[in-house]
This record gives C-alpha cells, structure tokens and sequence, in this order.
DNA sequence: AAGAGCAGTGTAAGCGCTTACATTCAATTC
DNA sequence: GAATTGAATGTAAGCGCTTACACTGCTCTT
C-alpha cells in the first residue's frame, strides 16, 4: 500500500466521481435519492480513494454525533459490565457509538463526565439511577438531550427509567429470608447517600421487617463502598456483635462474595453458622462456594431495552417511556432454611 | 434556571466580554497568552451564560479530538477491566477521552472497530496484543494514527508495546511448578489463533518443559475461548484420560477458576487430587476457595504507562517506547508442593 | 403543444471553532 | 524624543461536511 499524503476529502471524491460534493454527500447518507448509475460511479470513487467521512466536519454540518454516553459508577466489577455490553450491542446494531465514562460513585465526578460527554456532543444520556443534583437535569434539559436512568424502576418520577423495583426486589428476597426463619437480620449496605439503588434496597428489607412484626430500627446496617475486602471487614464486624445475626444480607453480590470470605476467615461455616445473601446476581454469586443466594436482574436484557428506549428519545424526539423489568429470587446455598 | 433557547457559543461569549472570538479561544486554550484581567472578563461571561465548546467546530479547527480509542477483546470479564480502568483515569487527568469498544476476540469485529474509531477521530488508539493483519497497521500509518499495543512485551517487532513478556512469565510459572515435582502437566490454554498473548503463553510452557528435559509435545492441550464454563468441560476432558495430570495450568484465570469449579463437580478437591494454575491474578483467583496460584500483572502500572505512552505518541513527544513490566509467580493453595 | 410536476443534480451558505497574520500601544533603547 | 520591540488583542480565513434552494430536462396533463 502506497503512503498517502493527505487524508481524501468529500470533495476529491467528488471530482474523481465528476459530481458535486452535494450528491456524494447524499450517496453517503440517503442513497436512495441518487440514481444508481451515479452512485455506482461515487461509489467506486469512495473506495479507490479510501475515503472516510470526516467526523467532526459531518458532527458540526449535521448536529448529531451518532453518540450515546453512558456513566456508570465503577468499571472495575461486573456489576454493570453485562448490561453495558449489550447496550453497546444494541447501539452498535443501529450505528450509534458508545461512550463510557465511569464516576467512581463520587456525584462531582459523574457531574464532570457528564459535562464532558455532552461537550463531545453526546445525542442521548445513560446514567444509572435517578438521585442527583436538579441542576444537572436542567442543563441537559437545556440543550435538549435526552437522558434515561437504568438499574432502577420509579414509573412516577416524571422522566423515563429502565430497569427494576430494587425495593420490591430486596423486600422479596427478605421476605424469602424470614419465612427461613431467620429473625436475626442485619445488612452490610452500599453507601445510601447519592445511589438509589442502595437506598432503596436498605428501604426494601425495612419494609419487609416491618411487615412482618420485625424492628427495622434494630437491625444492624453497615455502609460501605461496594467492594469485596470491605464485605469481609463488615462481616467480621457484625459477628463480633452481641447477638449475632443468622443472616447477613447484602448489598449486593461483591459484597456478599466478600462476606463469605470474611466468614470464612472466621472459621464460619456458610450457610451453617451463618447465612448470607447477595443481589444482582453476577457471575461471581455462582463462582464461590457455596454458591450465593441473590436477587437476578436481567442484565442484558436491560442493556438492550436500554439502548432502544434511548435512540427513541434521540431520533423520535419523545419523551421516553419509563420500562419496568422483572427480577427474581435466585435461591442458592448460601442461605439456610432455619424451619427444616 | 430557565430555560435557554439556544445553546451559546464562542461568538456569544466575546460579545459579553467585549472582547474578540480568538480572545474567547485562547483563554480556554492557552490562558498563559491572556493577560489576567482580560482573562477574570472572559471567564466570567463564560461562567455567566455556560458556556460549553462545541465539540465538533473544535475537533474541526483543530484537527484533533482528544480523543484515544481502545479496542479491547471482551469487557465481560475483569481480564482487562482494571488495566483499563487505569488508562482511563490517566486519560482523563490529561485531558483526553477514552472511548472503548470490544472485539469478542474476532479479528474481524476488530478490524471494523478500528475503522470506526478512526472515522471518528480517535488520535490514537490502543490495542491488546499486537497479533493483526499488517493492511491494518498500514491503514493507520497512512492517516498517521499512533497505535500502542497493550498486555504483550515485544521489543524487536519495531511497534511499541507496554506490558510483560507473556512467554518468560508462563515459563516462570511453569518452572515453578516443575520445582514442585509436577511431571504430568496439562494446559487449557485460551485461542491461540490471532491472540499472541495465548500463544505466548502456551510457548512458554513448552520451553520450560523442553529445559526440564520433559516432552513438551506430549503435554495434553485443550484450545478454547476465555468462559469460565469452558473451564469447567476443559478440565473434566483432561481428568479422563488414561494418565490423570497431577497440575492443570491454565491460559487465564477465568480458565482456572472454571477448571476449579469443574474439579468440584467432578468430586476431586484442589490441590489434593489436582493442582490448577492461572494466569493475570484478576480479583477472581483471590476468591475462590482454595485460591489460585497465578501469574499477577501489573494491570494498573500497565494501563497508566500505556496512557502516558500513547498521549506522548499523539502529541509527537516521541515515537512510542516500548517499557517492560514485571509479572511475578504468584504462589497461592491451589497448587500443591508435591516434593513435601 | 404549453404548462405543470418532479426526479436528479448542482450551488453555496453556513456550522463554531482555531490560528496565522495584522494591528495596537506601552515599554525600552539609543 | 524617535525608533524598536514585543506583549496583548483583533481580523478573518479556513476546517469538511450537510442541506436549503435553485436549476435542468424529463414525463404527464389537459
């Protein structure tokens, strides 16, 4: 292959092709406007010339980027992995491009990156959750950008939402756990404060105590960032408890993984001496022995939802219809049924 | 806030200021040039109406997005996550964009990502390995589009790579393994085919055979793609043959992690019926029970060196070196010392 | 057979920014 | 004090593309 000097632009293009840069442009974007013997000939001028469109030149003439930004709080487990890929499937298949930012769960630096996306001219917005400073909706709202929230389900927030109830899901899975009966609760939580899915997954196992007679105000809750080594820590910290618990839920399943380690650093049998719960169900929750019961999200399906919901907004201008998905109660054997 | 018609831009921005739009641009760029009154004027209008660069009218002018493109084979598992994870905080702290797509270990999809990342303007791209059709590098030459290639070490190939030489790793490992008095060794080894970093690793292994004066053509090896699951099937396949290995080395962690679990499965226990190795000393081979002993890979050195590398070969510092880092055996229970 | 309608193509005006070059003016030099 | 210098700022020419609008030469109408 020979050294080009210069990169091809529409207009070499154009002049191999003896038209004007007009109907190479429109042979480019709406083909079906041009005649075929004349884009045939564009065509093969296209490939000869090795031409690529310039992005940004085709960003600025156009207004749209063909772009979706997503930040998600943490790359570093799996937790949004799963779903990510199949949003950026998704996408990819309708010839959008996906960028990620990730926020280390610090509401100032998803603030940055969103800022920094939509300077890249971002046509459309997935963040994850729904609990962050009003200001940062106005902004977007001002430049008309559309914006889903994922990973949660709150049908009347007034702005669309794809995912699911994590408060019913904790509530389900905590009801699964008394009806074990298993009296003494305690939760090693994600940090509330700015993640709503950690709040309202706190909120879901207090309704399911006091629904059944329980004390949610007794119940022992550490809060600490999603990560495997603290979920050992705060195990061993709740064990060391008066009363210890005969269960401990988490979180979710990094913390849960990380319990079972600290368990077992104990010299604590799971789910003998102590029962332990996670939620997301990642791949991780069915690595460990035992194998940890969880709450399932649909993951990809959630990607893929996603990823269509928010190219509707972008193109069709809509408002974007909030989607509810389902999970589960993954029962496995890290819980113990306490009535048989 | 209310609601703003239009978005502004550099012209708006001179307006309120008084000042010109080159004004306006070489605050934002290069402040150093503005003496500090005029600067505080600007940067208050800028402040006041919000001002955000267009990103394509800046791209355009300036011939560069800022913007680096990595390509890397699966975002599914945490194999590259954290190395990642690392390039783009680095990115990021130096003004550039990260922007990711994966390939699913197909040369294909790569090669398609790789035009779409440049079609977009990435000023630099990344790549895992450097095992690829040479139209490619040729393609990228011609637009004059540094590209690093990550996770290998091969300082004859005359491209700069930042990452550990795979080969002498495996070798180590293996040797280490050899020491503990393991003559039947078998291997589940990722696809070598366009993945240099497997076959590297494959080729170390044979090398420390042949030094030990054992066959390395003997060596049972199953080919197959990086899921813990194909782990699993892998080492039962193993386990059946007439002569049992007494290790099991594996291409990857997620490898052994499968293999452990399919040990399991089949009613063996690791290491007392078989020992099983990995390789990169991702989060998993610490959770697992026993953990497992690896090959532990700088991924966050390796990810901040690549960025600093690659922006340095963007902004024409350099040509690209190439640095080595050093992997280490990482001893841990999953392989027995059958010399005791 | 003249006009209407329309498909196919060309012309040219931006899009919002960066930056080479031009201009201004105060400080310095001789 | 005139000339020189250089820092600070302004002017304006693109960057490569899309698209509104204009134009051309058909085929249909009536």
């Amino acid at each position: 292959m020979s050294d080009l000097r210069t990169v091809p632009t529409l207009d070499d293009v154009a002049r191999a092709a003896g038209v004007s840069t007009a109907t190479v442009s429109r042979c480019l974007n709406s083909p079906e406007r041009v005649v075929e013997q004349t884009r045939k000939r564009v065509m093969s001028a296209v490939e000869a010339l090795g031409y690529t469109p310039n992005f940004g030149a085709r960003v600025m003439a156009a207004k749209r980027t063909f772009t979706i930004g997503a930040i998600i709080p943490t790359m570093e487990n799996a937790i949004f992995a799963r779903g990510l890929q199949a949003f950026q499937e998704e996408l990819h298949a309708r010839g959008y491009t996906l960028l990620v930012a990730s926020s280390a769960y610090e509401p100032k630096i998803e603030e940055d990156q969103i800022r920094a996306l939509v300077a890249r001219g971002a046509d459309g917005l997935l963040l994850i959750g729904q609990d962050r400073d009003p200001e940062i909706y106005d902004y977007l709202k001002a430049r008309s950008i559309p914006v889903l929230s994922a990973w949660v389900y709150f049908p009347n927030s007034g702005r669309p939402t794809v995912g699911f109830d994590n408060r019913q899901s904790m509530r389900a899975l905590a009801q699964q756990v008394i009806d074990f009966g298993h009296r003494q609760i305690a939760l090693i939580s994600g940090i509330t404060k700015g993640n709503d899915r950690a709040a309202a997954r706190l909120a879901g196992l207090r309704d399911a105590l006091s629904a059944n007679g329980l004390d949610p105000i007794a119940m022992p809750v550490i809060e600490t960032p999603y990560e495997i080594e603290n979920g050992a820590v705060a195990l061993q910290t709740l064990m060391q408890a008066d009363t210890r618990p005969t269960v401990v839920m988490c979180g979710n399943d990094v913390l849960a993984v990380g319990a079972l380690r600290g368990a077992r650093d104990l010299g604590l049998s799971v789910p003998e001496d102590v029962s332990i719960t996670g939620f997301d169900d990642i791949e991780l929750a069915r690595i460990v022995a035992p194998q940890i019961t969880t709450v399932h999200v649909p993951h990809r399906e959630m990607g893929r939802k996603a990823a269509i919901a928010l190219i509707d907004m972008v193109e069709k201008r809509g408002t974007g219809d909030t989607i509810e998905l389902k999970s589960k109660v993954q029962l496995r054997d890290s819980l113990r049924d306490l009535t048989c």
